[in-house]
DNA sequence: AGGAAAATTGTTAGCGCTCACAGTGGTGAG
DNA sequence: CTCACCACTGTGAGCGCTAACAATTTTCCT
């Protein structure tokens, strides 16, 4: 049976309030005191029961991270530092996976997994505000990603200035038919959209005139996906001087593919990606991508998290990330 | 301020245990009054306190799953899939980084996370077995991948085996001077040690003579460190004719290099990998690999952790999964 | 030295839940 | 009609911890 605090405050010769204060550190302990009790707790190998702690304090020190899908590489990265930059502060970090299901999504933020974890942080795919009830008290809620609505504090990275700036490096190379992998058909995702939209205005200031045929359809965003869109897209279209893919995975894909048509990547023609995740400068050949700091997202996210658990008040907020165009060897 | 099961037990006119009979389903209730009960709990909108519910039932519904590096491919994979098939069978998972620190390994072996968890997956780096203290009473625990110890319960594919296949295969391609990537300078990881055995195994068995300057040292298995060794050792060693990297993160590395030198894969040097990670076939050239179900790893390691949960009794068993060999492009 | 403030420790109670057990009412056998 | 027996529901207690408060000791000043 493990030892309680009753046992350790037996074994010191004090009150288990005492042995608790010791645990705790706020209130102060005097040395001798401090260490009685540590040896106590040494001796029994006490290990405080987090249920009964979380059970009083109405907090777990557990916070849920919520991602599509922990397989790919960029839910993986966000994941690990996430993990990483709690773990610095003290928090635990329970992993949901939502498989982009709005309906888990919504349950997530709803329910939030009760009273086991003080806080969540989403990285929503659809989340559509009018279906969230209203007059249902979220949870602390920190939403990652491209949300076009204002449920919650966000940590995002600006895609339509990304979208744009990329498309424009692009085009600097001198091409000028400009495709674009993984836009929806019908109502797509906040980052599909907002995607299509910077890459729309960079066009637009180049005076290249739109061309719909150039965007090319791929809801989920995988390299399997997207291999199969692209491979269908080029049986029937001519190919496109670069091609501007809406993530790195997809990217990674796309240049399967090519290399599997013989098609040359850059010289035949140019592909970019999105996400900078690892295996992009691994690549073959090396992947030009839109880049941000991961770690800086998790830490913002922890952030905005740690202060509205603390106090529910204030505003809705938002953090924009910085990002950069990294030009690497499939952009040449 | 949340509704507990005195408010909802009010709203219904029963007691809470009935509520909490409703809640649990083991102890029969009427219809009529489930029906009641369940109209409350909507209507009240309650969630049951998981941290009340675990210190009273002396488990939490949650298991650890610790894992050197979340952002590599093959922890991100067995992470997703060990999260989809707990979340399937009603368990939380709560994620631990261990940085292939051993000193954490132990530590999250020994302290568990205190209650909050009710078992452990581990998938360790080195785990020394004569560094566990002798006489502290483990929670249940499940070792993944190949660790030379009997410490607990245990899934893993056989490495030797698997590389001796490898190796093998490798060879019928005509190839002879085959070089490996990933052994330690030092005394290095299990999986290191025994994926070399299963090399060697295999040149005996074809009757190559052993040239120690074909084992390529690479301490960390990334695709960086892999890319930095396969460049130094290039530098001063002639070009092997196969490159058996102990993980396909190793070899997405590898073949990086390779390209940038303008050595072709499969034609100059055919490549193979281990652990067959989604982003190997869509890798140019796609990789040859060890494959194996990771699915399977992590139903088996949650069977076993499960029954184990159940009852401290048994002896320690090993779960071995199948592999097999899968040819790609990269080994032409 | 006397007394008040500060520092430290103890006491009581209850967080929300479910276990063991004790009822309650209904059914069929004797 | 009585009693054993089932199906269901209620009662009381306590899991291990710490907040609020009370009690005690120490410290420091005049």
């Amino acid at each position: 049976m493990r030892a309680t605090v009753k046992d350790v405050a037996r074994r010191a010769g004090v009150s288990p309030k005492t042995v608790s204060n010791v645990m705790n550190g706020i209130v102060p302990v005097s040395g001798a005191t401090r260490v009685k009790v540590e040896q106590a707790i040494l001796e029994l190998d006490y290990v405080p029961n987090l249920s009964a702690r979380g059970l009083r304090n109405g907090r777990s020190g557990v916070i849920a991270l919520a991602l599509p899908d922990l397989a790919t590489p960029y839910s993986a990265e966000i994941a690990h530092n996430v993990v990483e930059v709690a773990h610095e502060q003290g928090w635990s970090v329970q992993i949901e996976e939502t498989g982009s299901d709005p309906r888990r999504e919504y349950e997530l933020m709803s329910r939030a997994r009760s009273n086991l974890i003080d806080g969540l942080i989403l990285n929503p795919v659809v989340l559509d505000e009018s279906a969230v009830k209203v007059g249902v008290s979220l949870p602390p809620v920190v939403l990652l990603g491209e949300v076009s609505q204002k449920l919650a504090d966000r940590v995002w990275v600006d895609s339509v200035a990304a979208a744009r700036d990329m498309t424009l490096a692009l085009a600097r190379t001198g091409r000028r038919r400009i495709a674009v992998l993984g836009t929806a058909e019908g109502r797509g995702s906040a980052a599909a959209i907002l995607r299509t939209r910077g890459y729309r205005a960079a066009l637009e200031e180049l005076g290249i005139d739109r061309d719909d045929s150039l965007l090319i359809p791929c809801e989920k965003w995988t390299p399997h996906t997207a291999a199969v869109a692209l491979a269908s897209y080029l049986d029937s279209h001519p190919l496109p001087e670069a091609l501007f893919c809406f993530t790195d995975s997809m990217a990674i894909g796309a240049m399967s593919v090519l290399w599997k048509r013989g098609i040359s990547v850059p010289s035949d023609v140019a592909v970019a990606g999105f996400d900078d995740i690892a295996d992009g400068q691994y690549a073959v050949p090396s992947l030009t991508t839109v880049s941000f700091d991961k770690r800086r997202v998790a830490s913002e996210a922890l952030r905005l998290l740690t202060e509205r658990m603390a106090d529910r008040v204030g505003e809705q907020r938002v953090v924009t990330v910085d990002y950069k165009i990294v030009e690497r060897d499939s952009s040449g």
